[in-house]
RNA sequence: GGUCCCGUAGCCGAGUGGUUAGGCAACGGAUUGCAAAUCCGUUUACCCCAGUUCGAUUCUGGGCGGGACCUCCA
């Protein structure tokens, strides 16, 4: 089935096809690593998790590119009074820029793991790329497309009759806007930084092209640089927040195009920004939260990522505790069903005669259906939930649970937010004491002694465990 | 000022020109010693106004309300 994706340049949905036959290139605009993650970035991030893994289900084969921006981004876009976050962070902390930049990508790559994100393959730092921002960069002023001017170097926007295509930003509303910096510099006010100077910056390097200055590379240059380096002058999609939309990915076209000749991008993907408790997140409103404050709160990374995956990435999401909440039982609901299986299919319960395989595979072709259609993560939950009531219903036979709980890896695969098979039986890995206790209770069941047996299981829960009374006997599980 | 998106039951959120989305919550029943889990059943919808239509929540126009981008931001 055709996997059709919304293009934000032609407004529209198309259909992939890719380069290759077979194989799909990803670039996603990745963290500047000078604070600690937000839930914000994370469904950006999660979002181009969920693309990659879906384009994979399908049989593609994907490389994937995520770049770390440890050169920060200056706080205003001109040089006078505009401050790097990273060297600001600096400042404060009395370390270097690139001790900050280290720790913060360290942390990045935790929140990655504890959100189960499949790693990208290349996640190239931009620091580590100098050199080639140079090669373009030369080029372009070669060829008169860019321009320097004590030092800095702009890219000459009039030089590039399709910059606006992708924002729909045009010179008269950028002026109307009345937004834009002064800057004697350039030549016209749309032309953005290629190469800046700045005596004061911590992170310089020496030109990386021909008659410039010590400096550091502009805001957009890493990524057509890291995109192309690994995977070729033309890809597949690129990824990132809608704000990434104008300025920084109008000015990788141009600068990218420019310098290749070549369309650089065939669908341009951009992830609508959450909002928390109805509103925008900002750290003055008080609603602003780290991955590691939803997971301080004792939320695990799984609930958190079905939070910030369940809504497709187009829609604006409102992020809440009770979203939070209701993940957690979505999540029980799922993997009650499936440890039910998994005792049928092992034998532990007694089996029934429902062959499974059938509501299977029509739950798999619904899955694949809204899935293609732009991700539709929050009809394809629909379609689990609904396969989910099947089985809750069917007395499975051994065959019929295997063909279901091979149902469930496969949109485990995909969507990550359930979690791995759960095992049949979670008695014997319980606390020794709690293992006593529910024999314990077991035996005053037998001699009706309920008041004994009922604060046995107070007991059990107060400690995170709870039982389970089955026709085959109690058992207990992790609550 | 410019560009764009959204407004669905208690909450979150799909979708459709006429037929039950799904999750969470609530209520009744089955089951259970009582619970938990599970199953069955039930309740509350499509912001307002006008138009198109046999028929609109779904299309068109207007209004009201919310949000995003235009500036570092996922």
């Amino acid at each position: 089935m055709p996997i059709r994706l919304y293009n934000s340049l032609t407004r529209s949905l198309e259909e992939l096809q890719p380069l290759v036959p077979g194989k799909v290139t990803m670039y996603h605009c990745g963290p500047t690593v000078y604070s600690s993650p937000h839930i914000g970035n994370f469904r950006s991030f999660l979002f181009a998790d969920v693309l990659r893994r879906f384009v994979e289900d399908q049989g593609y084969q994907v490389t994937q590119v995520m770049n770390v921006t440890d050169v920060g981004h200056l706080t205003l876009d001109d040089i006078e009074g505009g401050e790097d976050k990273l060297e600001a962070a600096s400042r404060k902390t009395g370390r270097t820029a690139w001790d900050i930049a280290r720790q913060y990508e360290a942390e990045f790559h935790e929140c990655q793991q504890k959100l189960m994100v499949r790693l990208p393959h290349h996640m190239p730092r931009a620091t580590d790329f100098i050199p080639q921002m140079g090669r373009i960069i030369d080029d372009l002023l070669q060829q008169g497309v860019a321009y320097q001017v004590n030092g800095n170097v702009y890219f000459a926007v009039a030089r590039f009759p399709g910059y606006g295509k992708l924002s729909g930003k045009v010179l008269d509303e950028l002026e109307a806007g009345a937004r834009v910096a002064v800057n004697d510099e350039k030549q016209d006010p749309r032309d953005f930084a290629l190469w800046k100077t700045d005596d004061k910056h911590q992170m310089q390097w020496d030109a990386p092209f021909r008659g410039g200055a010590r400096g550091f590379p502009g805001w957009h240059i890493e990524c057509s640089a890291m995109s192309m380096h690994y995977l070729g002058p033309q890809i597949d999609i690129h990824t990132g927040g809608e704000d990434n939309m104008f300025p920084h990915h109008e000015c990788e076209i141009a600068q990218t195009e420019a310098h290749t000749h070549r369309r650089f991008v065939s669908i341009w993907m951009h992830a609508r920004h959450l909002l928390v408790d109805g509103t925008k997140m900002s750290k003055s409103l008080g609603n602003f939260y780290t991955v590691a404050d939803i997971l301080q709160q004792g939320y695990t990374g799984l609930e958190l990522r079905y939070t910030l995956i369940r809504v497709q990435y187009r829609q604006s999401l409102n992020f809440t505790q009770k979203g939070l909440d209701e993940a957690r039982a979505a999540i029980a609901r799922v993997q009650q069903c499936r440890q039910r299986l998994v005792r049928h299919r092992d034998g532990l319960e007694r089996v029934g005669g429902d062959d499974l395989a059938g509501p299977a595979a029509q739950a798999n072709a619904q899955f694949t259906a809204v899935m293609s259609d732009d991700l539709n993560v929050s009809e394809a939950l629909a379609a689990v939930f609904d396969f989910v009531g099947v089985c809750n219903k069917a007395q499975p036979s051994a065959a019929g649970a295997s063909a279901a709980l091979a149902a469930f890896l496969r949109f485990e695969d995909v969507l990550g937010c359930f979690g791995p098979e759960p095992k049949p039986d979670a008695t014997n890995e319980a606390p020794a004491d709690l293992q006593l206790k529910l024999l314990a209770r077991n035996g005053a069941r037998r001699s009706k002694d309920w008041a004994t047996a009922d604060r046995l299981r107070d007991e059990i829960a107060a400690a995170g465990w709870k039982i389970v009374d089955a026709p085959t006997g109690a058992r207990l599980e992790k609550a």
